[in-house]
DNA sequence: GGATTTATGGAGCGATGACACCAAAAAAAG
DNA sequence: CTTTTTTTGGTGTCATCGCTCCATAAATCC
């Protein structure tokens, strides 16, 4: 019988929120982008949020809560580059070659926390966080996913030979880019992460 | 003037231990490995290692001290491997070969947590742990001049190219590791890991 | 205006985290 | 034996964790 409150901050009948929902949500990302689901506490969440107790609860309902929400801002906004990357219209090569110079770029950005906030996430956490943690390691799998549909559709065109095992690849691809995330946020610079795509595709399949 | 209490566990004059350093220092060592350093709690410590919290801080020091002695337990014990592997008396290709097919192996033993325990250890962490993340990404980092060490020699003996990008294949090789580490932790099975390090050898460089 | 609805500030809560203290226990040294 | 040295069990401490409650503020609806 829960009424099941609004969270989403539409505007009604009440007193108005006094802060912008979307800032608050990008400063929580960048904070477990950096610190991770545990490493991120409470009060450091509402201190760069600039909001209060109560107004967090109010408007996300619980740590847990925020984190989904910042995973689906992250997936649309930081990490957007990804899908756009796979739609390309081009042979499938070229998508792959641009897709790891791309996670190049982006895990290197001087503007965001390095890496990819989903690769490097709770790989080892507390029993507590089994269901988040699972959660991002179906996002990996998904992600992994994407990659091998794109390299069907290349084996179906005849850009990759035929008899290539296309999980394999989007394996092999996916294992790449979650190690290059790793070395981003071990300091690894934007021109090492670049000759290690440059090498990684000497990997691609020959005719 | 502190006496600096000696916690190796040698035998002297009062009460001996009733517990065996080694085994606890490996229960804790599948825990850390397990859960993270952060994920793992105190109290989770002292029941897999069976010792009371005195004997806890009599025989370890700290939690971040008992980390320490299990990231060295891990390298001789559980990551050995990895320097055995590069010391083979073989061709370069070869070790990497072996190299990475180890890594798969290793990273899926039935009787051990999945994955590396550095590979994928602390790259989020909150700022009172930043200490040991440096730590641990320096570790990864030696562990990737190890293999620049290795593929230099290969340089010189005529095993590569010469103008190989040495640094850049270690790096490379680095990557594909961490992040099979990763694949290794969401379940990914041996035989997939097996195909990522075959396609891994795709890209070593051509003569 | 009053009633209603929603957001905010502030104080505080129970649980858990890592750790400290101390008296008792168990060994060697004399 | 007594003394000395070290380990052990049990209990207590202090900070932090994520979260809740409540009175008040600010908006809309009638």
């Amino acid at each position: 019988m829960t009424p099941k409150k609004d969270l989403s901050g539409r505007r009604g009948r009440g007193r108005p929120q006094s802060f912008d929902r979307k800032e608050a949500l990008c400063a929580a990302m960048r904070l477990f982008w950096d610190r991770g689901y545990e490493g991120t506490s409470f009060d450091d969440l509402i201190s760069v949020m600039k909001i209060s107790a109560s107004s967090f609860y109010n408007a996300f309902g619980s740590k847990e809560a925020l984190y989904h929400e910042v995973i689906e801002t992250y997936m649309s906004v930081a990490g957007g580059w990804f899908l756009d990357v796979l739609g390309e219209d081009t042979d499938t090569r070229t998508v792959f070659q641009d897709l790891t110079t791309a996670a190049a770029v982006e895990f290197t950005r001087a503007d965001r926390p390095a890496g990819c906030m989903i690769s490097v996430a709770a790989t080892q956490c507390s029993p507590n966080q089994n269901r988040l943690r699972d959660l991002l390691a179906s996002q990996r799998t998904q992600a992994e996913g994407a990659m091998a549909v794109r390299l069907q559709q290349g084996l179906e065109v005849g850009d990759l030979p035929s008899g290539t095992d296309i999980e394999a690849l989007a394996a092999f691809y996916g294992s790449l880019l979650r190690g290059m995330a790793v070395q981003a946020r071990d300091g690894a610079s934007q021109e090492r992460l670049l000759k290690i795509a440059r090498i990684g595709m000497n990997a691609w399949p020959k005719a």
